[in-house]
DNA sequence: CCTGTAGTAGACCAGTCTGTATATTAAGAT
DNA sequence: ATCTTAATATACAGACTGGTCTACTACAGG
């Protein structure tokens, strides 16, 4: 093979960051070539899906890696409330460090290029699936052994089969997904990270704690 | 004046229309035009600021638009978590109705946009204060009576000056926000309602009822 | 040595982008 | 009736878009 074996890997990376920052149509195609030091042809013989398939695979990526950080952090404590508030914390050390640029990876191309694409919508449901599942794995671990609350068990027939607060844990994994995207989203907005501290300490009302 | 006086409003509001959907650099002034049925000469009469200023404009109008919708579901019921429940359904009626296409007003241009303006940045946080005033109004107006928690009462020096519990109410109004923007990002990525009823099922954990 | 091919390099295309400049029209004042 | 101004209507500019095309380079196998 010619040259380099990494243009590939490299333009995928070069989007991810771009794309991050920027959301997917305020990112050209020029610039992720100019960043990432490599010419057009070589774009369209790696991806000849062109832009899209540029996307899919990018945010495929940025949601790996940060998958992969969550559970690092996660599996580091035995606490949930704990293990969470390590992970904001993470997002928030990535937010101060790029200006605030760097919220959360997946959301501005969920919201700037899911009503074009279907492909890159699904990817990014896929990333946030995945991140869910390893939050709903962490709450599993640590506090599956509560009664799980009890506001709405009236219309449950016989769902859960294993686990007895399973659906419960899923729908909590759920409501601290969505905390700590908005508080994400919030925090980048308003240049502030404070967004980020108030869900941190409200994460153990959330969890189900007597009060914190 | 000639023609029409009304061409200003028209073109906010279709502006506010199509960056709500597509956000901000997916969406060409020329579709503003278009859809708004009016010629470029005009938009840069009324719009000198151009795009920037247009999209500043249309952030706001999208802004006040909910939270008036907000402020009226809100002083509508006298149990806060009720309240937000319907602020939830509201959401997701919206959210039903286009197909998905329209979630959080702002998100979208907050998100791809705010690296590039700061103007634009500005009216984005602008409104969620905005909409954080509503919540934390409606939440004074019915819990400001409990002892607002303690976890982290260790590193406050005396900052909370009229209200006991306005800096807790505050930080409260955050975290539900910050779920409830969350819950739309999700549900809108996914094609589905399921993350703002995890979040209105937990919204009396999170405000420290017993279990309810 | 020669050829096939993976990969690189960049010119090029048609379309779109935001923004500007120049008419043209309609109303209000004098 | 005329002059001014508010507003509309387009034509146009220059830059940039994503995408295609062809030429070229470097390596591998025969």
């Amino acid at each position: 093979m010619p040259r380099r074996t990494d243009t590939r890997e490299r333009m995928v990376r070069t989007a991810a960051d771009l794309f991050h920052a920027q959301g997917y149509h305020a990112t050209g195609l020029n610039q992720v070539l100019a960043e990432g030091g490599a010419p057009k042809g070589s774009l369209y013989f790696h991806f000849p899906g062109g832009k899209e398939q540029l996307a899919v695979e990018a945010v495929a990526l940025a949601g790996d890696d940060l998958r992969t950080a969550l559970e690092a952090v996660l599996s580091g404590t035995d606490d949930p409330v704990e293990g969470l508030n390590q992970a904001l914390a993470l997002l928030g050390e990535n937010l101060e460090r790029s200006d605030f640029k760097h919220g959360c990876p997946i959301a501005t191309v969920a919201l700037d290029a899911s009503a074009d694409s279907e492909p890159i919508r699904e990817a990014c449901a896929d990333v946030y699936d995945s991140w869910q599942r390893i939050i709903a794995e962490h709450l599993n671990r640590h506090v599956a052994d509560e009664p799980a609350a009890g506001e709405a068990g009236t219309d449950e027939p016989a769902a859960h089969q294993s686990a007895p607060g399973e659906a419960a844990t899923d729908e909590l994994a759920t409501v601290v997904l969505a905390a700590i995207e908005g508080a994400v989203l919030l925090a980048r907005t308003r240049r502030d990270l404070s967004p980020l501290h108030a869900v941190g300490a409200r994460l153990g009302a959330l969890l189900g704690r007597p009060t914190g």
